[in-house]
DNA sequence: GATTAAAATTAGTATTGACTAATAATATTT
DNA sequence: AAATATTATTAGTCAATACTAATTTTAATC
């Protein structure tokens, strides 16, 4: 069946995010996620396109194939079904289950995922709120960076690149920016390159580079939340 | 830290259960045991000679050193408390949570495993009975191959061995031979080389080389167990 | 279009972990 | 002790995954 090596799956996940995101993929892109050298990203794509993983266009853009995007997709639920798990379950904190379900993800055996995702309910979204493979965010949701000023948000999801950065993420739980919670964009300075948002719990200021990974959709200002965690 | 692949992982759980049931590890027995050739164990254990995990003597047995031997303790753990939280938590068979175990075990950072723990109680032993390192099995426990007709005994723990055959395994549930069960021996007759068991469930046959790695302890047939799982 | 910057690739190496075939060293048995 | 069987080891390969340094190709900018 789908006997992939650590490598491999990381190297599926990584594509299938930067697909899902909207991206191309190309080799430099991978290198600079994965931190690895381009040589190394160069051959261990070669492998994938000969066993039918990848396909490389003349373009050099890096795409799954069917099969591939199938293997990504199992690898992509198991990381959201470890995060919800070492979150909900073991209750782990929220800026730092990513790391460990980055092993987990590797380590799950098909009944191991059925069981679990039995126990834990089925969840649609992983605590960043990003969607199960299949799943989709509400519909009105845009990026941060594209609110306006006056405008009451709710936080549907933190891109997944923000995640790898314990620090930010951390910074991010205390001025409670996760999915579910609710903020007033104050202010977009183009000056301070920052949004400012101001919540129950206080004022918050977030970087434009930032503000680009974390999607939000409008609410009235008094409405309770949409979804459920 | 440690920071040891899985092979190197798997190498040190095989040396930690050799020596915990008594024996001397040989090449020859790491090779049977890890289903590998008697060169990659010679160059693996080269290795981990090299990196300090196990001593060689002259005579070729191969121990494990401080250091590996705390390494291994930890993976046993992360064994049992894996194998302990696929029963216990998600319902996954009790003749198969082995095998996913297998592969959990060399995916949970420190965190994972402490919080994993707090949740299901700092169970002291796998659901095969299996103390957790730094435990031990009642102290008049015996290999079911040491019991007299007549006695009523109790199962304490099925051997790490016999995990390995889910088919074995399976019926082993099936005839109810799981700690805590109490069993009355019956017979012994070398010429079928086996061994009689019976219980309120109904009859069983163990062959020799199976009783030797299920462990009991006598009881007086009216008693309730005396350990839980 | 020419120059420069960026990206891709090739060449050359290293390590881990795996194999088979052949040989050397120990044990075991007669 | 000699013959046999078992173990251990060496030799020679191979694939996956990594690296650096050098080169070629492609893209971007002047």
């Amino acid at each position: 069946m789908s006997e992939h090596s650590k490598v491999i799956e990381e190297y599926l996940l990584t594509l299938y995010k930067i697909d899902r995101s909207g991206e191309k993929a190309k080799a430099v892109t991978l290198a600079n996620r994965l931190e690895t050298s381009p040589p190394t990203v160069h051959a261990t794509i070669s492998r994938m396109q000969r066993d039918g993983l990848v396909d490389v266009k003349k373009s050099k853009v890096v795409s799954l194939t069917k099969v591939g995007q199938k293997v990504a997709e199992d690898i992509a639920y198991r990381h959201n079904l470890s995060e919800y798990f070492l979150c909900n379950t073991l209750g782990i904190p929220w800026y730092e289950v990513h790391q460990h379900a980055h092993l987990l993800e590797h380590a799950m055996t098909p009944v191991v995922v059925k069981k679990l995702a039995e126990f834990l309910g089925n969840p649609e979204f992983c605590p960043h709120g990003t969607p199960m493979p299949g799943k989709a965010l509400p519909e009105n949701t845009i990026a941060l960076m594209e609110s306006k000023p006056g405008m009451t948000v709710e936080i549907t999801m933190i891109g997944e690149v923000l995640e790898d950065s314990v620090d930010l993420m951390k910074i991010l739980q205390e001025h409670q920016i996760m999915p579910g919670n609710k903020h007033k964009v104050v202010e977009k300075t183009n000056v301070m390159r920052t949004i400012s948002l101001e919540s129950e719990k206080g004022p918050t200021s977030i970087p434009f580079h930032v503000a680009e990974e974390i999607f939000v959709f409008e609410v009235s200002p008094g409405k309770t939340s949409s979804r459920q965690q």
